[in-house]
DNA sequence: TCAATTATTATCATATAGTGGGAATAAATG
DNA sequence: CATTTATTCCCACTATATGATAATAATTGA
């Protein structure tokens, strides 16, 4: 093994199911020797990636936590979004979920989410969470926004589904394209359905999606257009205050309505 | 350069006050030839660290989110600690923000918040940030804990302070031990007062505080024994918390009080 | 406390992988 | 479509990673 890999295959074995590892079994799992390893894990404690616990275990260290924060805050979406969801799932006529995704190389992740005092399901859309590519109205609102090559490197990246699969899922998603906004039921969680509409910039390369999740047995049709008149009122204040802050950057200077966001891509 | 420090001195300089960066750009920063930083940068964003964006920029990648979700679900002090902030904020007499803060490596870093909505004020503990070590009573509870060689290293780390400093601060340190709390008034942000006590797990090798930050026109001297004993308790119950949760590991069953918390540390 | 065990670092000859200048190609721009 | 800019490719030259082993440090148990 070369190069990075060296290091993210040590960092891979750090999961939800598995948070600290001692040097041999790193070692054991990945098939390298212990002295190698050490190095290793000595260079990424030094860089504050792993850290030395108790009982010569390893674990992921404080710099993850520091990165995530400054993506936090300087991410156009999520500094232009996060603010909005918990207006979003207080307007929501049944309690719900908020999640604001976007699409990270091949990867639909949510960046960030809220949800309404009165909603206690478990979700599986929680920050930091990977999330199926072709399942779920959140990520066809994503998809919905590509297509030609760059869609085919998507769907191909996930190995998933047949090729009539990724057939329908392409007529769906041109259908989407057209309607602005797109719902599944138990795609993703069983009892749950989800609503979600597009959410952009091109000139900051973002495509993402604002959606919201309630549980069925609390959804009558009668609901139906005032979630989609949220989400997409939402959306849209989202993608303007986006613009705005893109804006004040390249111009240099802030207006009354858009503080001086700092943005740095000019 | 070479090891890690390959790719850690590139993502150094994704901070707060720059987000995004050019290949260009980074070798200029860097002192290193584009044809180099290329293959760096390539590598990362196969690996998520990085993500290519719009207009020849890239940006942190979404990696770190999902490491950033891993700790939050396995490490000891997160799982077992941050439940009890929202009580501690709204059980606390004036308005506030409590902090659930660790030393990592050499670094104190806060690692939970939760603040009462009538607290307003901006504070410098945030999720993510390093704090300074030899300052705040966040910081002095943490190091009241640790001694000797070990706490010297720690303060070396840092280089801050004369050797009279590093004295009188023992000297504090000494005396916190004694009481178990501590407090500190503007040593972190103007017009803010903190109070701190310690939380530790020596068999998770865990030395952390918990501390809620008021304004100082806030605060009365009538209010300190409650503030304390609000911050023992729920320091008393996250270290409860947390042996509970590594002995149902080691003894592998969990029981009815202490679900079984996945916690893979045995 | 000390002996025994285990974790971690150091050493070093060898194989391997990174470097960077420049050419070739691909992508973006106007 | 032509031009500029970004990105990858190529390759001789070094520098660095590897891993078996030995030395040291830290931890554990009696």
């Amino acid at each position: 093994m070369a190069g990075f890999d060296r290091y993210s295959s040590v960092l891979s074995l750090f999961a939800e199911d598995r948070g600290s590892w001692t040097v041999a079994e790193m070692g054991a799992h990945l098939g390298t020797p212990s002295s190698t390893v050490y190095r290793v894990v000595r260079e990424m404690v030094a860089a504050g990636f792993l850290e030395s616990a108790a009982g010569s275990y390893y674990r992921l260290g404080p710099a993850f936590i520091e990165y995530d924060r400054t993506i936090s805050m300087t991410d156009p979406l999520i500094r232009s979004g996060a603010g909005f969801l918990d207006r979003l799932v207080n307007d929501n006529p049944i309690p719900c979920a908020a999640v604001l995704a976007r699409l990270y190389g091949n990867k639909v992740m949510c960046v960030a989410d809220a949800r309404s005092k009165p909603f206690t399901r478990k979700t599986s859309y929680q920050r930091g969470r990977p999330m199926p590519v072709m399942r779920g109205a959140t990520s066809h609102a994503i998809l919905a926004q590509i297509k030609g090559k760059r869609l085919d490197k998507v769907l191909k990246s996930v190995a998933e589904g047949s090729q009539e699969d990724r057939t329908a899922l392409a007529k769906k998603l041109e259908r989407i394209r057209k309607e602005g906004f797109c719902s599944t039921q138990g795609e993703v969680d069983a009892e749950l359905i989800g609503f979600a509409v597009p959410v952009s910039n091109k000139a900051l390369g973002i495509e993402a999606s604002l959606s919201c999740i309630s549980a069925v047995e609390d959804f009558a049709d009668t609901h139906e257009p005032l979630i989609y008149a949220n989400l997409t009122t939402s959306a849209k204040l989202i993608e303007q205050h986006m613009q705005r802050a893109y804006d004040s950057l390249t111009e240099g200077h802030g207006t009354a309505e858009s503080p001086p966001i700092q943005l740095d891509n000019p």
